[in-house]
DNA sequence: TCCGCTGATATGGCATGCCATTCTGGTGCG
DNA sequence: CGCACCAGAATGGCATGCCATATCAGCGGA
């Protein structure tokens, strides 16, 4: 997990260079070596990841779509600031997707996907317990993404995707504040109740409750 | 609203070609002008708009981004086919967004919007009772955006508008069935009265349930 | 007759170069 | 001393050309 911001030559060629470049801005982004408000120049990552301009131009306005930058015409890309308010409003989008990802699923989980439902909510317990923090954000954004992933409606998994990108690196500043951190165990416990239930409007209702106060905590850090 | 498939040349160099291109390409996949499953070659839209590949190329990118179309490496961008299944996925989603909107609108709504609003809802019911349906449609559209636009969340707008282009053509297709029709209009009827009422959880339900009605509607003609 | 191979063509991906606009720093006039 | 203007640099937008790969037609052998 060592930032690996160093070019490491493109791995094949059979995977679009334009991808290749998006996804390690994206990265950057998010890990914040491009804070917000810098701006992100062509012809310097062009020169640095050693391909020419039109791939990274390409790359760039993939990020643009993400909503992770702004282009403007003759002054390049510049990474989006962000603050308290635009917080609360992605978490309530994130919020109302997960809940109905949430209520769908419960509406049609077969035992084998409840299995590792329970399996990683178990693990996600035990990092917790014993203090490793970052296995326990990772084991945390699986849950979120399993129950995403698994709902059964496509549209909700690619939006959701697109959100997070914007919302990862807040998420992990706020769910790593320790009086936070008990909490969000604590929340994690309930929805796994209406899971088996298969209580959908329960599930669903509860998993958005707990997605607003994530929301609330990372505001508030802003 | 004639269907303007002629280039009409770019009407500024001060909007981006790129943008432009999108717009059109757009344009004609809602219209129908390319069907779904249909392909759209790169040098055929450079030579017909009078543009080179590149603007193409990146206006491409965007419908892509917007999940309009599926672009793989050397066979070209193809229209996405979509069937009832797809449709439910995407108004259920859909229906969450608006909920979400007009929860938030009955929130915060001040007289000045509610006023637009009344004033639209009234215009639709006149273009209802006397059977013009292009701008009962027309109007229908501007309340839901409304909605969505004074809801105080960005990102719920902008996601929105991404998911509405490609919902639009088939809710064009739903919302004009004579029975269905009839439905609509009452359906409209009682989130007025909620969010007149300042009652944001009933709104929010109460709009929710129109969406995904209108979304089983659409559904059921694929 | 049918299957497989091969070469031509179609098509997207990338590199490069030029142009328009904006930004910046310096200089001269008031 | 300050402000306006100008030139050059920085930067993105677009056009063009070459390359790799997928697709398809035609041909030859089994």
């Amino acid at each position: 997990m060592v930032a690996d911001t160093a070019p490491t030559h493109r791995p094949d060629s059979a995977t679009a260079t334009a991808q290749w470049v998006a996804d390690i801005l994206r990265d950057r982004i998010v890990k914040g070596v491009y804070p917000p408000g810098s701006r992100i120049v062509e012809r310097k990552i062009s020169a640095e990841l050693e391909v020419s301009r039109t791939p990274v131009r390409e790359a760039l306005k993939l990020i643009d779509a993400d909503g992770l930058i702004t282009i403007s015409r003759n002054k390049g890309a510049q990474v989006l600031q962000y603050g308290a308010e635009e917080a609360l409003a992605l978490f309530d989008v994130i919020a109302s997707l997960e809940s109905l990802a949430a209520e769908r699923l419960a509406e049609r989980i077969d035992p084998e996907t409840l299995d590792r439902l329970e399996e990683m909510h178990d693990r996600m317990l035990t990092y917790h317990k014993v203090g490793n923090h970052s296995d326990y954000f990772d084991t945390n954004s699986e849950i979120h993404d399993l129950i995403v992933g698994a709902c059964g409606n496509p549209i909700v998994t690619e939006t959701h995707r697109k959100l997070m990108a914007r919302a990862r690196r807040r998420r992990f500043l706020a769910i790593m504040k320790p009086e936070r951190l008990q909490e969000a165990v604590a929340e994690h416990e309930e929805p796994m109740q209406a899971l088996r239930a298969g209580d959908a409007d329960g599930a669903g209702r509860i998993w958005r409750r707990h997605l607003l106060h994530t929301g609330a905590t990372v505001a508030a850090l802003l």
